[in-house]
DNA sequence: TTGAAAGCGCTACCAA
DNA sequence: TTGGTAGCGCTTTCAA
């Protein structure tokens, strides 16, 4: 059985309501130096550790923060949850976890859920589709302290925004600047997710003539029209002289360095290629693979910090983080 | 406010004792048919919630479980995380994480946190490192409902022992029976790891010469004599003619397919390549990197039955996991 | 300088 | 068929 206020009261032969006040440091405490001692000594000695629970109770804190998130998405969900529990961890909060996937009675169960616990406040994290915006926007909008990250931007909440928009028309500036001139664009078809809408948008409004420079893919890898990667290279890379692939990750970017290299296309030098997510192979693909890394340790610094606002109250802000171009031989 | 059995209660003019027996169903509980229902409706009408921390302080179980995490460590912790967050979901349990990375001390911490939160029961994933295998052998000795999910076995817990030594002997008897002649095995050297360790030591039972066939490499990514990558593939993989690389993970891997085609040799034709831990990467590196998947849907279903059984005191045990081969072209 | 009392929301037993 | 009582461990106010 765990310790109890009560069991150092009774060892002591004085009152649990003593203990408790000063174990806490409270002002409306006035016991003698030599008692407090006494206290502290005889609860480490007896390996005291309060009762979250019944603390909870009282109305104090849980020092509980909910974590929302879709873990089955695509990596940075798990980096992010990852080192958000470190930063949590900083500031003398547990995570909890609520998980979900694709079905939004799931997040409201799962909200709910981490909100009888007590929660302090809960992070939603990766709620990428589009679909249950409006959803989301309606649920949520009487909650406090909800902290969004990379997720639909929610009204009158503290949301951290990744803005890959920007960084994907970024990569277009920069590809341009290098000389680029004839500069396309792979990835899903992006209605439902808003991450993959997002890097479509931002590479389209360098260009004019954006729609035929974006190449949808389909599930199974091929161009949306049916066309194979294969048929893609020979009958449109090499006719057009498309000089650079902006793809939509990097594992599709991976998938592609490796098509355009098996019909001679050299990499950078006949065409360039960048993916995105910096996931932990882009430095040893051949050529190293330029690649977008969300920051994830901003991300989640953030993200504590605006959830430390929310708890004192503080209006909602939206705040927006810039993902960073990394640089690496397939973009030179 | 969140709603209370006393709100229903004093809706409906009634004790609240009687809701809350009515609410849970208890067998003392002989209330009228149709009070019940009134009891239900309301209860229902109103939103009403349980307070889980009430719930927990009068010692029913929180079904809270935590997880005691190396997070930052390689991917398969992670991928656990994620999947075992949807197996608990299933059983009715949420998962309260405690990170810990590197220090023995932040283990012994977040696993008391996760105590004081009442949590029914730990899970204890990917401690690998084997400088705190006594340790943790002292320090959990007593304590209960502890499932080791790959990290060294401890006594007197259930445990899921993911067998990587046998995972790698067997690929060295796959390779074999395909005709290798000189099989030699890439990867770091393995006294603080205990899954590193396991790989070369699964490797090495097939070989009473496995000394001179074990390459250890630096973090650099150097072979461990200083010997740079290039002058390892000239000077003693072409000489030697070494006809098989199995290679501690895909991440390795990846980076000697990569050196090992720049330097004329063929993948799979002169030499197989190997790795390890199913990487989404695997399945796009030129050729196919054949890999190990831990099988982490097992784990996580087995790890939450252990837990089960666990609570409900049966003895414990140690289960064996295989972790599963997966044949691609790089080692036909 | 200290202790008694009340209360957080819930469960469970017993008496009516 | 129902309500009273007690108690889980803790915090905080108030009285001594």
């Amino acid at each position: 059985m765990a310790v109890t206020v009560k069991q150092i009261a009774d060892e002591l032969g004085i009152s649990f309501q003593l203990v408790s006040a000063v174990l806490n440091n409270k002002n409306y405490c006035r016991a003698s130096k030599a008692k407090k001692q006494l206290i502290f000594d005889t609860a480490a000695r007896l390996g005291y550790r309060p009762n979250v629970n019944a603390r909870i109770l009282t109305g104090k804190p849980s020092k509980i923060l909910g974590v929302l998130a879709d873990l089955q998405a695509a990596s940075p969900a798990s980096k992010i949850l990852a080192m958000l529990e470190r930063e949590a961890a900083e500031y003398g909060f547990r995570l909890m976890i609520g998980g979900f996937h694709d079905r939004f009675e799931d997040i409201v169960s799962s909200y709910r859920l981490l909100l009888q616990h007590g929660v302090d406040g809960v992070f939603l994290i990766a709620l990428d589709d589009l679909r249950y915006r409006q959803e989301a926007e309606d649920f949520f909008r009487n909650e406090k302290n909800l902290v969004v990250v990379r997720a639909p931007l929610l009204e009158g909440h503290f949301c951290i925004e990744v803005d890959l928009a920007a960084a994907f028309s970024r990569i277009v500036h920069i590809l341009q600047t290098s000389g680029r001139k004839n500069i396309h664009y792979l990835g899903q078809d992006s209605n439902t997710y808003q991450s993959l809408h997002d890097r479509a948008t931002g590479f389209a409004v360098n260009f004019p003539d954006a729609a035929r420079r974006i190449h949808y893919l389909d599930d199974s890898g091929k161009i949306a029209d049916g066309m194979e990667a294969d048929e893609f290279v020979e009958k449109v890379v090499k006719p057009e002289k498309i000089d650079a692939l902006v793809i939509q990750d990097d594992l599709t970017a991976l998938y592609w360095l490796n098509i355009l290299a098996q019909h001679g296309l050299r990499i950078p030098d006949d065409v360039a290629v960048t993916g995105c997510n910096n996931e932990n192979f882009t430095p040893v693909t051949v050529p190293g693979l330029a690649t977008i890394d969300f920051r994830e340790a901003e991300i989640t610094h953030l993200a504590m910090e605006l959830m430390q606002r929310s708890l004192k109250n503080m209006e909602p802000e939206t705040v927006k983080i810039m993902p960073e171009f990394i640089r690496r031989i397939s973009c030179q």
